[in-house]
DNA sequence: ATTGACCCTCCAGTAACTGGAAGCCTCATA
DNA sequence: TATGAGGCTTCCAGTTACTGGAGGGTCAAT
């Protein structure tokens, strides 16, 4: 199978796929063409790299839970200590988030966003209090 | 004023002053002797960066929110739709971040965590739709 | 004269792709 | 059989916002 079937039937684009073949993420054989070769095997890995990605996972996240999967003799431990482990992540970015957001939200609010010079956001940003 | 001293008053580090320097942010002059020299006003949009960078606001984003900080002529309305843009983006991130939270906070509570290799975490993201 | 703390520039690397150029390969149609 | 569309190849560069490090001047004090 030809790239392009592939990334059809994986969703994930040929770009993409050729860029996982060079970071060792999978590896095709080759036709005679010089054509990458793929396997149904491929299009699994290439979906399941596809899912890990949608749910934020690093690459090298990827390459560890990959491996986890093809590993018959996996414990579920390791893969719940990856998946644990990226949890907490995520909700440290959340939290920062909407940290700036609440108070993104109340300087907008506060702004009267009309012809005038005159803004909270601004003198939010603004350092005055070094001049104090 | 030398760079470290401008660090310390503003917060930015002095490899990020030398970037902002290299992309336009800023504009010091130099000593005799080579070394960059900063006066307060320096020091004040420093700061105005560090506390929108800290409300995540890209660097593009930045250099429109510091020309208007300059800027006596400035609208609100200006300055308003620049965070409100902002705002919506993080709004977005918040989201896509909470719908992973929970697939994965779900993922995580129903995987054993034992010796065993049988994984729900493994199996969601596995594609055995495909096989169907 | 020699530390030690600054400062300088330039290069490379980070994360995970994405776009584009230049150039084969293949298949269907005229 | 020629041709044109579309698919495939590699390689290079750009994206975001820095950060680390090498190699080398500068300055103030001892």
């Amino acid at each position: 199978m030809n790239i392009g079937d592939v990334a059809r039937q994986s969703g994930v684009p040929p770009k993409t796929i050729r860029y996982y073949e060079d970071i060792g993420l999978i590896r095709p054989n080759r036709s005679e063409n010089g054509y990458r070769a793929f396997t149904e095997s491929h299009i699994h890995k290439l979906a399941f790299l596809g899912r890990a990605r949608a749910l934020g996972f690093t690459i090298e996240d990827c390459r560890t839970l990959l491996s986890l999967y093809e590993d018959e003799n996996r414990e579920s431990m390791q893969v719940k200590a990856v998946a644990e482990d990226h949890l907490r992540q995520i909700e440290e970015k959340i939290a920062k988030l909407q940290s700036m957001r609440a108070t993104l939200a109340e300087l907008v609010e506060k702004c009267a966003g009309d012809h005038r010079p005159d803004c909270p956001i601004i003198e939010d940003l603004s350092p005055e209090r070094l001049a104090k």
